[in-house]
DNA sequence: GCCGTTTTCGGCCCGACTGTTTTCAGTCG
């Protein structure tokens, strides 16, 4: 059994001695021992086999015991035993917002609840009221998380589906009959959710490929099966479908499935304006003379357009721009010189600041903001004064030890229900950057949030915004924001909000890109990292930045160091929205001819 | 169940919010 099993039956555990009532710092301890897992930098079955698994904090004999055993058995009786003892139901259960162990126990043993759908009947049935604890509130919000819940179902966050697309487009590159492959649909136009896999390979022999491919080990069961395209179903109900066409149809095939189906409706139109037909096999006269394409590229040169990047293809714009030539340069991961709002162990990261900055200066940055969290940020370690002192004096001495390298001192500090921020004056001032972010009171007002917003970002000392409006995907809609009151204030002011690029964030919403744009809005494409290979999850802010029409000049942290540094000393000094010299005014041009669409 | 410059027992991260209560329990971050 490895590591991630282990730390899951420890999750479990914990969960399930919750429900029994059992003392919550035993149930906290397994957890801990989990995280101190998930944190572990060493092998685990090493570490089991050396007999040093007490050494890590959090493990002790007991834990250490259990672990031992799943490690070597791959099963534990404790585990079993608190399964029996607790129908599976009941952890279904607690999956909607608002119930917790104690809730789920009361709807589990007094009303036998034990699954969602149950639920649903008990709250219609008006049987929660009659329950302690329970009242119309209560019932209301339950339809409400079930609603929720259910709507994320057979939606998969981008880089679960990527990750997935990766291993089967290597499997069939690996297939001598295949000539090209390639993924399409949503997750190649780097949508932050996606329904569904599509894959597409051009081969000479397609029902082989086919073959292979339903019988693929990550395969879970098969739904279709022909000649020219095949769907399957992954671990976790995610859908793929493979389409198989021969070489010439390939480019044609592939801009038809990565869509959108409004850019290709869009496309469509502008053939058939010009005499020609196209569809998913071919560019056509209409003699039905073939107009023969060996990429994308040449297709929309055919159509007198550049070759639009697929993050664009969503009829926002796009192809007025591709015909005037004027798409912008989009950014690109090996832009990107550094970054900002990375934690480390002073507050709830993994590393140390001196291996985040060995993780950064791997990737070839040449410069790490550290901004552990701010002190009201108790559940995540916030720092105070005299914390934050020693964090700094850290920070100092692992820089002199990397010269030319430059590491930032800042924070990521809350911003207050009443839109001030966490730290006073003269602890804002010992910062190279701030990142303020909101933690706390999500029930807010639309004009509340923008307000509270706006109010932190008026504070000079604030550099960039933090994941603007809080949303988790899949799991928890952000607060009500009016981001283009944000974003104008932003640039106004001259503050950079951050496209947060932890994979279940992705705030700002890259539907808000040409608005910002048209503005002036400059970006941070920043990791949030918690961890070393947290600092890698910058590549899905650029999908997002990209997607958003972001160019690397629009990016502060794909600038040069000195260029960074000038920044944030004009916005230090209150010299108000700054912008790195050479660099013109906003392009409005290319940004303004389509506005941005609304989120949602 | 873990841990120790508060050290073998007694605290453990804790404040805000919500909905339920009539002084607080449960949930969340």
């Amino acid at each position: 059994m490895d590591r991630d099993q282990v730390v899951h039956i420890l999750n479990e555990i914990g969960t399930l001695l919750e429900i029994q009532g059992e003392n919550p710092f035993k149930c906290i301890a397994y957890r801990n021992a989990a995280r101190a897992l998930e944190g572990l930098h060493e092998d685990l079955a090493a570490l089991v086999a050396d007999g040093r698994l007490q050494e890590v904090k959090g493990v002790g004999s007991s834990i250490a015991g259990k672990i031992a055993t799943l490690v070597a058995t791959g099963a534990l009786p404790y585990h079993e035993e608190l399964r029996s003892q607790v129908p599976p139901g009941v952890l279904e259960l607690m999956r909607v917002s608002g119930l917790g162990p104690k809730k789920a126990r009361i709807l589990w043993l007094d009303l036998g609840i034990l699954s969602l759908d149950a639920l649903e009947q008990a709250c219609r049935e008006n049987r929660l009221l009659a329950h302690a604890g329970f009242g119309q509130k209560t019932q209301e919000n339950i339809l409400q998380g079930l609603v929720q819940l259910r709507s994320s179902v057979g939606k998969f966050l981008y880089h679960v589906a990527a990750e997935r697309a990766e291993k089967i487009r290597l499997a069939l590159e690996a297939n001598p009959a295949v000539r090209r492959v390639s993924t399409a649909g949503s997750l190649r136009r780097r949508k932050e959710i996606v329904k569904d896999l599509d894959l597409l390979v051009a081969t000479a022999d397609a029902p082989a490929v086919m073959e292979q491919f339903v019988h693929l080990p990550e395969v879970e069961r098969i739904l279709a099966q022909g000649p020219t395209r095949s769907s399957v179903v992954l671990p976790g109900g995610l859908q793929a479908d493979l389409r198989a066409v021969s070489e010439a149809e390939f480019p044609f095939a592939l801009h038809y499935f990565t869509g959108s189906k409004e850019h290709n409706t869009a496309v469509r139109g502008r053939a058939r304006r010009m005499g020609l037909k196209l569809n998913e096999y071919g560019l056509h006269r209409e003699d039905g003379t073939a107009l023969p394409c060996s990429d994308e590229a040449a297709l929309y040169r055919a159509l007198g357009l550049a070759e639009i990047p697929p993050e664009l293809r969503e009829d926002l714009g796009e192809i007025e721009s591709a015909e005037q030539d004027d798409l912008p340069r989009l950014v690109d991961e090996a832009d990107l010189r550094g970054a900002f709002h990375v934690h480390t162990t002073w507050s709830d990261g993994r590393n140390s600041v001196a291996e985040m900055v060995a993780g950064a200066r791997a990737r070839g940055w040449r410069y790490l903001g550290i901004s552990d969290h701010s002190k009201s940020a108790v559940y995540a370690g916030g720092l105070d004064q005299e914390k934050l002192a020693r964090q700094q004096a850290d920070i100092d001495a692992v820089a002199r030890t990397v010269p030319g390298f430059r590491i930032f001192k800042g924070s990521e500090v809350d911003i207050l229900p009443d839109g001030s921020l966490d730290y006073d004056e003269d602890i804002l001032s010992t910062f190279d950057f701030v990142v303020a972010s909101i933690h706390s009171k999500f029930k807010m007002t639309e004009a509340e949030a923008t307000g509270r917003l706006i109010r932190a970002m008026e504070n000079p000392h604030v550099t960039f915004l933090g994941h603007p409006t809080g949303r988790l995907l899949l799991d928890r809609e952000g607060y009500p924001v009016n981001m283009h009151a944000v974003i104008e204030a932003a640039a106004h002011l001259g503050v950079a909000i951050e496209i947060n690029s932890h994979p279940l964030r992705l705030d700002m919403d890259w539907r808000l890109g040409r608005f910002a744009r048209e503005k002036g809005l400059r970006i941070g494409i920043f990791p949030d990292a918690h961890e070393v290979g947290g600092l890698a999850d910058v590549r899905y802010g650029v999908g997002i930045a990209r997607k958003a029409w972001m160019r690397a000049e629009d990016v502060v942290n794909a600038w040069e160091l000195d260029l960074v540094e000038k920044w944030l000393g004009r916005r230090r000094s209150g010299a108000g929205a700054a912008r790195p010299p050479g660099d013109g005014p906003p392009a409005a041009d290319d940004a303004k001819k389509k506005p941005a669409r609304k989120k949602g």
